[in-house]
RNA sequence: GUGGUUGUAGCUCAGUUGGUUAGAGCGUCGGAUUGUGGUUCCGAAGGUCGCCGGUUCGAGACCGGUCUUUCACCCCA
């Protein structure tokens, strides 16, 4: 063996098997998604860099893939900036494009560019890869599948509870329990806003967020470093302290944030979105958490993060509400909500929970041997017509010893070999062979295909 | 981007304080069985020990770099 080939790191091979498994993720949301009335688009693997830059905040920009410009790419370059070594500028000069970093960007990019053709509210699914330059770690790669819906053109928050029983529904039937965090952007600039520091909203989230993981204590620690006066933190812990139930919360955090207003219209945003949820029977939890934060920082309303019950894994959904996405690309005044299910993530899950259901394989249903020329000349016709009849056929492509073709169907998980011989073919008959019974039985076509039925 | 971890056959892994020709199991291929798979038996192929450099009489082992794996931080699906 010379060099052995590889992939580039975070990224990854599937296998048949895999695949199969993959496409039943794919198609169950696919299936949730048209039936709330969603439509599919799909855009370039890569945009034009100044689509991109500037949209995830500074460490997005560092984690976008850029790609060199064809030709002679270096003659364009400004030779002072090369030996200054000045990377960041000098990409600016070689790179105009770059592999997408998320689908909502590009969708918003879409909705610009093809308002005209567009009926509002425009609600699109959109299932594709996105690539991020970040270090793999668990459940992070540097290519991933993502699967957004979004509804753009109505500001009504029952756009928000949809998106809430799609989640309740997709997970229900890949049979994940998870539970839904809720939070709302506008609570979290109330909150920045009665503690006095209002343009330090980003940083008071970032820190927040991280509430469950390293306690109290450790936050204010973060707060403090990030620049926040001791008054200011004083004030936020009757904040961080809320517990109870999301009504008690809520009524907690609405005296909290009276003074406000930005702050009591995400409350009220909150009550409506878990009032209307309250009565629609949702098998998963919808928990109000004002800790969750992150993501990124062009959601403007409702923030919505999914995690799995019984993996450790990060979170495996996330979305929000963004105001003024296309505002970016020169559309003002069109809303935007939705959310986007990691598809790699929710394929670990499924993998270690062993979630698949038992008949969740493409897999061949019945295999030919191959005996020669002649034999396979009368095979094909009967090969046509099961196949016609929609079972899953095959035919070995060379006349290999009987010994290989069996372990060949054996070894794929074919379940039934036919064996057509001269003596078959005088007959018009078929030797048909279970594989998982060993039992064999010779039958006329339709015989084959009742029993291939059953 | 910062810090740690990993790399030996297709896969999972042994390989002693540095010492001749680097092993096993599984898998693959061939045969026992030229119209019968899973079990069994016999046999074979398959390695620049991630890569580059250094130390040494001698390196799979030690040192440096690099790439890869994986974990954490930043950040995030």
């Amino acid at each position: 063996m010379a060099q052995k080939p590889s992939i580039p790191k975070g990224t990854r091979d599937f296998s048949p098997a895999e695949m199969v498994r993959r496409n039943y993720i794919f198609d169950t949301i696919k299936g949730v998604f048209q039936l709330y009335g969603f439509m599919p688009i799909e855009t370039p693997a890569m945009e034009n860099l100044d689509t991109l830059l500037g949209k995830y905040g500074e460490e997005g920009d560092k984690l976008l893939f850029k790609i060199l410009n064809s030709g002679d790419f270096l003659s364009k370059a400004d030779n002072a900036l090369l030996n200054a070594g000045d990377s960041i500028k000098v990409t600016n000069q070689i790179s105009e494009k770059g592999l997408r970093y998320d689908l909502t960007v590009p969708f918003a990019r879409f909705v610009v560019q093809h308002q005209n053709e567009i009926t509002f509210p425009f609600k699109r699914y959109q299932i594709q890869p996105v690539w991020r330059a970040d270090r793999p770690q668990k459940g992070r790669y540097r290519e991933f599948f993502q699967c957004d819906v979004d509804v753009v053109g109505s500001d009504s928050l029952l756009n928000e509870v949809e998106l809430i029983q799609i989640v309740d529904e997709v997970y229900r039937q890949l049979n994940i329990g998870v539970v839904i965090k809720l939070n709302n952007r506008k609570v979290l600039a109330g909150i920045a806003e009665i503690i006095g520091e209002a343009d330090r909203i980003v940083d008071i989230t970032v820190a927040i967020d991280k509430l469950e993981k390293i306690g109290v204590d450790k936050v204010n620690a973060e707060l403090s470093e990030r620049g926040l006066s001791a008054a200011a933190i004083e004030r936020l812990q009757p904040i961080l302290a809320l517990s109870g139930n999301n009504t008690e919360k809520l009524a907690a955090l609405s005296a909290l944030l009276k003074s406000s207003e930005v702050g009591t219209k995400g409350v009220e945003e909150l009550l409506t979105v878990l009032r209307i949820t309250d009565g629609l029977n949702l098998s998963t939890q919808v928990e109000l958490d004002l800790t969750l934060a992150r993501g990124l920082n062009y959601y403007t309303g409702a923030i919505f993060e999914v995690k799995a019950l019984d993996v450790e894994i990060g979170s495996i959904t996330g979305g929000g509400r963004y105001d003024d996405l296309t505002g970016i690309f020169g559309m003002k005044g069109v809303s935007g909500v939705g959310i986007s299910f990691g598809a790699d993530r929710i394929f670990d899950v499924m993998n270690q929970l062993e979630l698949y259901p038992v008949d969740v394989t493409a897999a061949t249903q019945l295999l030919f041997v191959n005996f020669g020329d002649t034999e396979v000349a009368h095979c094909l016709k009967l090969v046509s017509n099961l196949r016609q009849k929609g079972i899953r056929t095959e035919i070995y492509p060379d006349p290999a010893k009987m010994k290989k073709q069996m372990a060949y169907a054996d070894k794929k998980g074919i379940g039934f070999v036919a064996m057509v011989g001269e003596d078959e073919m005088s007959k018009g008959l078929i030797t048909l062979k279970n594989m998982q019974t060993g039992e064999q039985t010779t039958l006329n076509l339709e015989g084959v295909v009742n029993a291939l039925k059953a």
